[in-house]
DNA sequence: TCGCCTCTCCCCCGTGCGGGGGAGACGGAT
DNA sequence: ATCCGTCTCCCCCGCACGGGGGAGAGGCGA
C-alpha cells in the first residue's frame, strides 16, 4: 500500500508556515525522506492525508478549526491501514501526550528536539510495527483515558457552584464545613447538595461521591 | 561524563549468551556504537554499569537473581547521571512495560525488532533528552503504578466482615440495605460500620468511602 | 420588557446515621 | 481452663442529613 522499501513519505501539519518549512528542509536533506504534503489546519491535514496516503504524519497539536488530536483521531479512524502519526508539541507534560496515545498516535515529538532526533524518529516510526512504545502503551493510555472519561453526562448539567459543592463533598466535608469554605450559609449548601443529588440521580451524599469517583469527575490521589 | 559526540557506549544484559552475541554483532557493525560490557544477571548488570559507565544499557527483563526491572531500578537509583536503559522483552503486553517506565527506563524494545530498529533505538535513546516518550509517560506509568498500591495500612486491620461492609458502603447502600445483603440485623451492620470508621480514622460513611477509593481498597470501574 | 436560570437563603419535618454504652455466643490461642 | 477477638444484637440519644416546599436578587438572552 505505502512505500516501505526505501522512500518514506511524510506529511507536515502545522499552522505556522515557518515551522513547516523548517521541517521540510530537515527532512528533505535525507535521501530516504520525502515531504509529500503540508497542512495548516487539522481539517486540511485530514484531507491531505486521505489524498496522498503518506507513511508518516508530523502533526502539531495546536491548530485552528480542528486540533491535531482530533485530526489524528479522524485520520486513524478511517478504515484501512493508516499512516503513523507523530504528534508534535512544545511541552511534554500536558495532557496532549495521553490524548495522542489514546487516539492511536505512534509517537510523540517535542519541538525542541533536534534535526537528527526528528529524522530518526520519522524513520523509526515509519518502520516499526513493534518498537519503542507500541500497543502496550496505547493500552495504558486507553486505560488512563478510560479512567478519565470525557466527562460524565451530568457534569455539564451541574452549575459551577454545584460542581464546587460536589468536589467538596468528595473530600468528606459536611454541609456546614462546605458552607464555611464557600463563604455562604448552610442552607445554600443544602440546596446545592439537593440539586447535585437530583442531577446525578442518587439519593445521598455518599452515592454522589461514589458517582463522582466512578465517572471520573474526581480521581483518587 | 559519558561519550556523546560520536561514540555510543553500550552494555548488554541478557542471560543468554547467544542473544548477547547477536546484539553485539549487530551493534558493532555500526561505526558509532561500541559494546563496552556484557552481563548475564541483573546483579552483574548493576556492577558492570557502575564500572564502565555506558551511555545505553540493553536490559533483558527475565534474568536470574535480579530481574531487569530491579536492576534498572538500582542502576538509575544511584546518584549522578545514569545511562539510558532500554528494556528488552518478548511480549509487549505484559506488565513489564509499566514497571520499566516506572523505574525510569528510557525505552522499550521487543526481541522481534529487527537489526535496524535496534541500532536506531540505541542511537535515539542515547541522544534524546526530549524525545519520543519521555518524562510525561513516566509520569503516566508512575500514576498507573501508584493507582494500584500494595494495600492500605488499615486494610489488614479490618476483619472480613468489616471489609465486606465497607465494600457495600462503597456501593452506596444504607445500613439497612447492607444488613439485608449480609443476612444480619441492622444493629450488627451498625456496629461493623462503627468499627470501620474507628479503624480508618474517619467520622462518617462518606469519608470511609473516600478513604476506600483513595487508598485503592476499591477502584473506579 | 419578560421570562429563565443561577445563587442565595428561609421554614418544617422525618429519619438515617453515628456515639456511647452493654451483652451473649463461638472459636482459637495460651 | 482462661482469655481474647470476632460476630451478633440490644438500648438511648443527638444531630446532620435529605425531602418538600417557597422566595428574593441578579444576569442574560429572547
Amino acid at each position: 500500500m505505502t512505500a516501505t522499501g526505501t522512500e518514506i513519505r511524510v506529511v507536515l501539519a502545522d499552522d505556522e508556515r515557518m515551522v513547516r518549512t523548517a521541517l521540510r528542509v530537515i527532512l528533505e536533506a535525507e535521501a530516504d525522506l520525502t515531504v509529500v504534503g503540508e497542512a495548516a489546519t487539522g481539517a486540511e491535514a485530514v484531507s491531505v492525508v486521505r489524498a496522498v496516503r503518506p507513511d508518516v504524519v508530523l502533526m502539531d497539536v495546536r491548530m485552528p478549526e480542528i486540533d491535531g488530536i482530533r485530526a489524528t483521531e479522524q485520520i486513524l479512524g478511517s478504515p484501512g491501514p493508516g499512516p503513523r502519526v507523530v504528534v508534535v508539541t512544545t511541552f511534554e507534560n500536558d495532557s496532549y501526550v495521553y490524548e495522542a496515545l489514546r487516539v492511536g498516535a505512534s509517537g510523540f515529538l517535542l519541538k525542541r528536539a533536534g534535526a537528527e532526533d526528528l529524522v530518526q524518529a520519522v524513520r523509526l516510526v515509519a518502520r516499526s510495527d513493534s518498537l519503542l512504545f507500541p500497543a502496550a502503551l496505547r493500552g495504558l493510555a486507553a486505560e488512563y483515558a478510560r479512567s478519565r472519561p470525557p466527562a460524565p453526562r451530568w457534569a455539564s448539567r451541574l452549575t459551577e457552584r454545584e460542581a464546587a459543592v460536589l468536589r467538596l463533598m468528595a473530600t468528606g466535608l459536611t454541609n456546614a464545613e462546605i458552607a464555611e469554605r464557600l463563604g455562604v450559609g448552610p442552607a445554600t449548601v443544602k440546596s446545592h447538595v439537593a440539586s447535585v443529588l437530583a442531577k446525578t440521580g442518587v439519593r445521598d451524599r455518599t452515592q454522589a461521591v461514589i458517582a463522582a469517583y466512578e465517572s471520573g469527575f474526581i480521581s483518587p490521589r
